[in-house]
DNA sequence: ATTTATACTGTATATATATTCAGTAAAATT
DNA sequence: AATTTTACTGAATATATATACAGTATAAAT
């Protein structure tokens, strides 16, 4: 990470400060106020240049819209939270995140990537029900028995995982859905990841 | 401390969650988007309501002038599992603690004070399997349709709670095992919690 | 029975705030 | 020597935001 300047620091640790007193960050205006300049500008130019560094973000547009970087601020992590959608991929990409949750990547006995937020009752019988959380570990290294995050094209589904040979089998935990048999080499197949876990807010 | 609503703990949960996720507190408007509100002054009226109630405080005329209280921010806690034994009360009693796994209370819609090992495959039917850990609030008030941890003398179980006058009835989610029928006044039975939630470490 | 609290929608507005533009000047880099 | 970065002042402005006001409706407290 690069040096910051003398001045930079002090509007850094000025920021922190703020915050430990106010709970928010400061404005450019409170900036100014706390170090004497007298151009909101000031604070603006030294924002950028603290922003251009790595050591905050800054959402354009909002009022006190800083935010310490890790590096700069030790925060508890948030987990994304991905819908289950049919069509669509189930990628971090952001229109495909529900939403953020802190959260503790060390309360399982692996580490996870994020959420999948189940839709449907494919599953129900191995206890996984609609709207639960399930934590994912992004890999394609699955053994049989684990369940899956499936991608075929454009649906993504939660199986038990079973392979022999080149044949797959996806299996569901309710007698009402159908196991889905593919090749390996299946074009457009893919598994996205594995549960390893899972939170449900009743 | 005086006690919050559904919703006026929604509003807080929501500002805690914005906090942790965008280091900055929500506007009106935020929590107005995350909670589905359409007017400004439904977000406006909680925050006052928390404000009275000492959970929050407001800096006026400051955007995102909101600061949570000492006893409101989040100290990331240990929290105990208790094993479901069937002899012996599921108590905090030392004897009955598992482990302590660090766990921040926010995660659910209500705060909860232990997480019970599940036994058996008696709720099976609701998802929840063998050594899931169902978070509990300790609490008596409890509705029909509740997941609760009930306890006739030394047993304790976790079960669906139906009441209708002075009977009780608890019912299992797995056809396999019977339904429990109790008398509200009968000796040694006792409402310890019930269910807010939910974790399986797979 | 009356008041107060809860739980909102909907509109309006003063002002708090981010952000751009135009400068000045010294120090550091290329 | 030329360019970029640092470090500001000062003014202007679009918009983000808090907040008041007017309602409606239900639940809880006194």
């Amino acid at each position: 990470m690069k040096e910051l300047t003398i001045q930079q620091k002090k509007v850094l640790q000025c920021i922190k400060f703020y915050i430990k007193k106010t709970g928010f960050p400061p404005t450019r205006a409170d900036i100014c106020r706390e170090l004497g300049f007298k151009s909101p500008n000031a604070a603006e130019s030294h924002l950028r240049a603290l922003e251009k560094k790595g050591y905050i973000t800054i959402e354009n547009g909002a009022s006190r819209g800083i935010n310490l970087t890790e590096n700069t601020a030790e925060k508890s992590q948030t987990i994304p939270v991905i819908g289950l959608v049919a069509a669509g991929s189930p990628t971090l990409a952001d229109e495909n995140i529900e939403k953020h949750i802190p959260f503790q990547e060390s309360l399982f006995l692996s580490d996870f990537d994020y959420f999948l937020r189940v839709k449907g009752l494919s599953m129900k019988d191995a206890g996984i029900m609609e709207d639960d959380l399930v934590a994912i570990k992004k890999t394609s290294e699955v053994r049989n028995g684990d369940i899956v995050v499936a991608r075929i094209d454009d649906e993504v589904t939660l199986k038990y995982f079973q392979s022999s040979g080149n044949q797959i089998k996806l299996i569901p935990a309710n007698d009402d859905f159908d196991e889905i048999y593919i090749n390996k080499e299946t074009e457009g197949f893919f598994i996205e990841g594995k549960s390893v876990g899972l939170i449900r807010e009743n």
